[in-house]
DNA sequence: CGGGTTTGACCAGCGC
DNA sequence: GCGCTGGTCAAACCCG
């Protein structure tokens, strides 16, 4: 990799408040390599993501990296995982530019692994975190009990939920994907005019969260981080579609059915493909979303589908590391 | 009235 | 230790 892109990988998308790094993920082609230009909109591109739905239609465990990506659909390969301390990163400037939606995911090891085991540590370091908080206003806990929660609480941080981020071209910051969720909070975010808006999964038990920020360097973008894995089914009442699966075509729900048969099940895929520009799963939403009418977030409707594409810019920080995970993947690595 | 949003306050982690 | 920043809480408010 040449030093420029690997400056690249550097260069924080989140406005570096990325102290935990995250894994970036991306699908490509079957004839391509990893490549570090912006190319151009090939209409293939989006036949590679409809493989990139068999891709993970075709394994049923998900919970390590390696097996889950380890299906190499026919008709496309798999990008690849950052490690843990590793900034994963894309250059915004051309990112942006180009590709209307780009999954970028975080946490290696734990990607698309034991979501319930990995939300209940988020639940109860979240927990422990109120309990302090109440304990210091209520209650003054023994000091020896706190300083092993400080260290515990060390321990489970490190190993945070899995994230998976998304830069998706729209004009509302809040794109329907088919759970519900309710926002707790909302913080300026530095060096950006637009805000960071903090989403939490509305479903009992689930844990899972999402920021929804607006990118700086180019407003029209959104990006979406997802924090955690769904332990449920989508919400089976969804204001006009999702729950129907009239969101999701046939294909695409049997993969989140297979999906969710897993133990645990993973949402990532989901939350991948909801993600996607309409254009992609919802053909003709125009008429079908007609019933929910101009519901409050739209449903996404405001896409803008010129010109898609998907991924447009890759790059490996790593190509060692992602053999490991990916064993069954090819990885070309440029000079 | 229930559920979602807004918003100010608080806390923890990190860098200096 | 201090200040900054991200993340979360929770009361107040809004809306269907």
């Amino acid at each position: 990799m040449s030093e420029d892109q690997r400056d690249l990988y550097y260069h924080d998308p989140f406005n570096d408040d990325q102290r935990n790094s995250e894994t970036l993920y991306s699908f490509f082609g079957p004839d391509s390599t990893i490549r570090g230009d912006s190319s151009p909109p090939i209409p293939q591109r989006f036949h590679d993501y409809m493989g990139l739905t068999h891709f993970f239609n075709g394994s049923t465990d998900y919970n390590t990296p390696a097996t889950a990506f380890g299906y190499s659909s026919s008709s496309s390969q798999v990008g690849f995982v950052l490690q843990h301390d590793q900034k994963p990163m894309i250059d915004p400037g051309n990112l942006v530019g180009g590709a209307e939606t780009i999954p970028v995911t975080p946490n290696s090891s734990s990607v698309l692994s034991s979501s319930t085991e990995a939300a209940d540590d988020e639940h109860e370091l979240s927990q422990g975190k109120k309990d302090n908080q109440l304990k210091g206003v209520s209650e003054d806990g023994g000091d020896s009990t706190n300083k092993v929660n400080k260290q515990k609480k060390k321990e489970e941080k490190k190993q945070r939920e899995p994230r998976f981020a998304f830069m998706t071209k729209s004009d509302i910051d809040h794109l329907e994907d088919g759970y519900r969720w309710r926002k707790y909070g909302q913080k300026a975010v530095k060096n950006s005019p637009y805000p960071r808006s903090y989403y939490r999964c509305t479903t009992q038990k689930c844990t899972v969260k999402k920021r929804v920020e607006r990118s700086y360097q180019d407003p029209s973008t959104v990006i979406t981080t997802y924090e955690g894995q769904h332990n449920h089914h989508l919400p089976a009442t969804l204001r006009g579609n999702v729950g129907g699966g009239m969101l999701y075509p046939p294909s695409m729900m049997a993969a989140q059915g297979a999906m969710m048969a897993g133990a645990g099940g993973s949402s990532f895929p989901h939350e991948f493909l909801a993600h996607m520009p309409h254009g992609f799963y919802n053909s003709g939403g125009g008429g079908g979303g007609g019933g929910g009418g101009g519901s409050s977030t739209g449903g996404g409707s405001i896409y803008q589908q010129s010109a898609l594409t998907p991924f447009q810019q890759l790059q490996i920080p790593d190509y060692g590391l992602l053999q490991d995970m990916v064993p069954s993947m090819t990885f070309k690595q440029e000079p």
